[in-house]
RNA sequence: GGACAGGUGGCCGAGUGGUUGAAGGCACCGGUCUCGAAAACCGGCAUACCGGCAACGGUAUCGUGAGUUCGAAUCUCACCCUGUCCGCCA
């Protein structure tokens, strides 16, 4: 969420970033709307403030009188008169403040000034690794595979959930095991960051800070007798660990990894590249979040990045890193690199990992703030968070890319530790 | 799920209708003292918003929301959370 005074101060500034996401048109009558009602709402303070003094003064004088035990009636009246006032004059206040937040909570973040302007065509490749291979054609896909090694059981995961909800059995549940503790013990030992367990149910007030309502409510799986909602990313309980507390200084930067299953309707999505694991409704992620200072988030940017870059490397896959245009860039997010792996059988390349910066766009919703120095005024910090990785389309992955001639699949050697095995067949 | 008890400033804690934004203590900041520190003493010390170039003025905030009242931390209702006991349970 944008600072309110943004829309008194800087309107050009947020105008300027709606244009570069290419959504300007969309969004310039939500501005102007935005622009006339937060000044209504000004007015109506002062309104309500000035009444509100007035029958303070009153109030006070009552009091004085009945100590004095003089007569009061009078200012009672006229008490009453104000407080009927101060009524209407509320709800016009109380009116035009919900109508301002409701639309700030509908604007999305500022991308940094280096994110390319335009839509997902200015993506732009920054670097990448490895060599993706050629042989696709001759490569069986990753959903074919997984039943033919039995690591993958699609048909009861629609039987017993619905499409998109994956069985996992035998070296494949192991796979999940694997590389689960593959991450987390990297990020761990070799990143610095506290390992988190963390529940995958929230309330609404978790889901408002990250940004992921109220606008999109509807992507998110509902425990509607208790109000609570599945994560979608364990991005969003981390980040809330420090929801409307105030860190030191010496706190930041604050870092942590989760892993968690994540839970996503993909409402509108029906149709699109869902085969096998491309696009699941429950997949598993390692996730790190980050809570930096303003000074350093674009830096810790590129930090987290190449920590999630890590893990790619270890599990022997090529990757290229995608700085993702102002019109790509999520909603909440300030810059954006993903991670692609290229699938060869499926032949494209598979976002496995999202490390975005979101300046104070989450801090602010989410009430997070540092104190800069003893005595002065609290600040909100900067979040960050990146998957470190997603398991599901790693797993699609790691069974294409590694496939041998003779129809195994080849474990690297990072996670043969864990899983027990060099090789599936 | 049931029965009690309770939620007050960074922390502890007083306060049951009228200068209480809130006593007192701790912590913190500045000063005196000291070679320096501790102790002691003096002073300061919430947040947000509105108006104002500023000085400053105003408003709100005692878990949350609604209500009663001229006036609510104090009274009423609903909800949330915490603790204890009981029940249930991996």
């Amino acid at each position: 969420m944008h600072d309110i005074r943004l829309l008194r101060d800087q309107l050009d500034h947020l105008r300027e970033g709606m244009r570069r996401r290419g959504k300007l048109a969309e969004l310039q009558p939500l501005l102007d709307r935005a622009e006339a009602l937060e000044r209504e709402r000004r007015a109506a303070i002062t309104e309500v403030e000035a009444q509100q003094a007035r029958r303070n003064k009153v109030t006070q004088e009552v009091a004085a009188r009945r100590k004095a035990g003089e007569d009061a009636t009078a200012l009672i009246a006229e008490g009453r008169a104000i407080g009927d006032a101060i009524g209407a004059l509320e709800a016009r206040r109380n009116e035009a403040d919900a109508a301002v937040q409701a639309m700030l909570y509908e604007l999305p973040n500022i991308p940094l000034a280096d994110v390319p302007e335009g839509d997902e065509s200015a993506n732009t490749v920054v670097s990448s690794w490895g060599a993706p291979r050629d042989d696709g054609a001759t490569l069986t896909p990753h959903w074919d595979k997984g039943a033919e090694l039995g690591v993958l059981d699609l048909a009861r995961g629609a039987k017993i959930s619905g499409s998109g909800f994956i069985v996992y059995r035998g070296a494949g549940a192991r796979l999940v095991r694997s590389l689960m503790n593959l991450m987390l013990d990297i990020h761990t030992t070799e990143h610095g960051y506290e390992e988190t367990w963390v529940p995958f149910v929230v309330n609404r007030a978790s889901m408002t800070g990250t940004g992921n309502f109220p606008k999109f409510e509807e992507d998110a799986y509902a425990v509607t007798a208790d109000e609570l909602f599945l994560i979608p990313t364990a991005e969003v309980p981390v980040t809330n660990l420090y929801r409307d507390e105030i860190l030191e200084l010496s706190d930041l930067p604050k870092t942590f990894c989760a892993y968690s299953a994540c839970f996503r309707r993909e409402a509108g999505a029906a149709g699109k590249d869902t085969r096998g694991l491309l696009r699941v409704h429950q997949f598993d992620k390692v996730e790190l979040v980050r809570y930096a200072t303003p000074e350093t988030s674009r830096q810790e940017l590129e930090l987290l990045t190449s920590q999630a870059e890590t893990i790619l490397q270890r599990l022997e896959l090529p990757y290229r890193r995608v700085l993702l245009a102002a019109g790509d860039t999520g909603f909440s997010s300030a810059m954006t690199y993903d991670l692609e792996v290229f699938a060869p059988a499926v032949g494209k390349w598979l976002e496995v990992s999202s490390c975005s910066v979101f300046a104070d766009f989450q801090a602010r919703r989410a009430n997070i703030r540092y104190r800069p120095a003893p005595g002065e005024k609290p600040r909100f910090v900067h979040t960050l968070n990146g998957s470190a990785l997603a398991f599901s389309r790693i797993i699609a992955c790691l069974l294409e890319h590694h496939q041998q001639a003779d129809g195994s699949v080849r474990i690297p050697e990072a996670l043969q530790p864990w899983l027990g095995r060099a090789v599936l067949r």
